[in-house]
RNA sequence: GCCGCCAUCGUCUAGUCCGGUCUAGGACAUCAGGUUCUCAUCCUGAAGAUCAGGGGUUCGAAUCCCCUUGGCGGUACCA
């Protein structure tokens, strides 16, 4: 027996079935699935086309950009497309620059999408004016369903709702805000559930007619149908049902003719042939509206998958008061691209099955990932995880990634500063970096952000200014403490040149230290970097050099007998 | 208010569909110990969840059913 089913169609399938089909590999072509034997099952699906649409806000909040993550990894794990499509149908909150910033983060997070808006490279102006001609010099698009942002497609929603017009699923409406306002307070004063009182529906043919020719302001509204109930099939949630009565005649379409995001959103959907929609949470609300557009169109639904939401602390949604919600801010305290997106996945995610990995390269995530093992509860945004993964990966790094990597953050600090007559500092650019990068390799291993990074700088370049208390090893005398810096002078005054390195240092002084290991060693330490904590001495010396290390030893040592 | 969604250590979570192997496993954070010249790293261990509460079903429930509570979301010419 062989079973045909055209994408999509799997709705009047049974449990089991229905489920062997959603896990299936659906890219594009005829599959077949064996099931009972000798059954054949074949289906058809469409090449998975799923959407990232957020809305230029000027930052890219982070459950947005988990939103991102997601979607792009399910659009490669079924090796569909990845459309990026600008919803800025918010004239009022309209940012310059948003567009630019909200490309830069995507593009800086390695999510490549096949259609939607592009930043030019080699652009000169960097500020965007709305509908001006400066945007073919910033961005160009790419893709056959454009154009991708929203505000450039005012005429097709138009069309579309004048069409839903004639087919009486949506109406004019003429009321003011302020009548809306008054109408919203007396429902909630009578303990009713606000929602639009379809005073305008009542109007007749001719009453809308004469409104719209004396150029009353309007908007269109969706027109519900309120009978029965609205069940549908969420990949995250399962099934979720709402009665069609607690619905809204939502706005559709604005009186400044832009569409709102509830009737953009399913015209853009069906048009750009999305298959997989994956929003938050927040919309799960509106969906039965949404269903009902598509039903009024005679449109196919696309699979629906509503993300559960980040929170604060306190478990409220996510938001700026308590901390920092936007990428950028957390690129800018210097969490690692791997290490966020590492994090952000495990959010609400995990590949269960008592996997216990905590680390994942992004190939991993692609290969195990699953919108089914996707929570259905929120999850709290703990930034101590975050800075144990982000030191884990700042380990992993070779010391030229790393010095990449800090050098933004070291430009912002004074790093080579405040010279004691004992530490000239490195000279030529090339001694700069070598520098850099040996400081580097010490700091790596104690690091967890690279906002961190040069701090140890104290320990290289300061004024040597320290009493002799801070050389004493527990119950140590004066003498014992002279000679053994003297000693340290002459074992590396025998180091060659060329034999300075943090490996040989660290061998050579442990040789010397011999059986007293703390009492040579703390001296020494305390003597190159006139501090009680620091990195080891041989770590330090190899930095500081040869001379420069022998100056300080013979300072601690006139620093003891001139007390 | 109304509607919807959700509920396992402080936090992220495994286990829930297909009840017994769960006196509930892992990670972060915390604490203690070890390695160690100090710091950091690293290693070991401890503490931490009567599985929101209550009631069923069952020989047996974190797991199935019902109720309650709590949290969150929606309730806009925001998205």
């Amino acid at each position: 027996m062989v079973y045909k089913l055209s994408p999509f169609g799997k709705g009047g399938l049974k449990g089991d079935l229905k489920n062997k089909i959603s896990t299936a590999n659906p890219s594009s072509a005829l599959r077949t699935l064996p099931l009972l034997k000798g059954e054949i099952f074949e289906y058809y699906m469409d090449k998975i086309r799923v959407r990232f649409a957020p809305s230029p806000t000027g930052y890219m909040h982070i459950g947005n950009f988990r939103t991102a993550l997601y979607t792009y990894i399910f659009a490669k794990k079924n090796k569909g497309d990845f459309i990026l499509r600008i919803e800025d149908t918010d004239q009022k909150r309209y940012i310059p620059d948003a567009l630019e910033k909200l490309i830069k983060i995507i593009n800086w997070a390695g999510f490549e999408y096949n259609e939607g808006v592009f930043l030019k490279t080699d652009r000169g102006s960097t500020s965007l004016d709305h509908n001006d001609q400066k945007r073919s010099n910033l961005f160009y698009e790419k893709g056959d369903y454009g154009p991708y942002i929203q505000s450039e497609r005012l005429d097709i929603y138009k069309k579309h709702a004048e069409q839903l017009l004639k087919l009486g699923h949506a109406y004019y409406c003429f009321c003011t805000p302020e009548r809306l306002e008054e109408m919203r307070k007396n429902q909630l004063a009578n303990k009713q559930a606000p929602m639009y009182d379809r005073t305008c529906l009542k109007l007749t043919k001719e009453e809308v007619e004469d409104k719209l020719k004396k150029g009353e302001l309007y908007v269109i509204r969706q027109k519900i149908n309120t009978e029965g109930i609205t069940e549908f099939d969420d990949m995250v949630r399962g099934k979720v049902q709402i009665k069609n009565e607690l619905l809204d005649d939502q706005v559709l379409l604005k009186s400044d003719g832009y569409p709102t995001y509830n009737f953009a959103n399913v015209i853009d959907d069906h048009l750009m042939e999305i298959t997989h929609v994956i929003r938050g949470e927040e919309y799960i609300s509106s969906t039965p509206k949404y269903i009902q557009l598509y039903q009024n169109f005679d449109w196919k639904m696309p699979e629906i998958a509503h993300l559960p939401l980040l929170l604060n602390t306190d478990r409220t949604k996510l938001s700026k008061r308590q901390g920092d919600v936007a990428v950028e801010e957390y690129i800018a305290k210097g969490y690692l691209k791997n290490a966020i997106i590492n994090f952000v996945a495990l959010l609400g995610w995990n590949p269960g099955e008592g996997s216990t990995q905590e680390i994942f390269s992004f190939n991993e995530l692609v290969e195990k990932f699953d919108l089914k093992k996707v929570h259905k509860a929120g999850a709290v945004f703990d930034s101590k995880k975050l800075d144990w993964l982000n030191s884990r990966y700042i380990k992993k790094l070779s010391i030229d990634e790393l010095y990449d990597l800090a050098l933004p953050f070291l430009e912002k600090k004074d790093f080579f500063v405040n010279p004691s007559p004992l530490t000239p500092l490195p000279e030529g650019e090339a001694d700069k970096k070598d520098c850099i990068k040996k400081v580097l390799t010490i700091e790596q291993e104690r690091l967890n952000k690279l906002s961190g990074v040069g701090e140890s700088n104290k320990f290289f370049f300061q004024d040597i200014n320290y009493g002799k208390e801070l050389l004493h090893w527990k119950d140590m005398n004066d003498n014992d403490i002279i000679s053994l810096l003297e000693k340290a002078v002459i074992v590396l005054a025998g180091i060659k040149e060329e034999d300075w390195t943090r490996k040989n240092l660290e061998e050579i002084l442990l040789e010397a230290a011999g059986e007293k290991r703390g009492e040579f060693l703390w001296p020494l330490r305390a003597a190159l970097t006139g501090e009680k904590k620091s990195p080891p001495p041989g770590e330090v010396a190899w930095v500081l050099g040869k001379k420069e290390s022998t100056a300080r030893i013979k300072n601690a040592i006139s620093i003891i007998k001139n007390a």
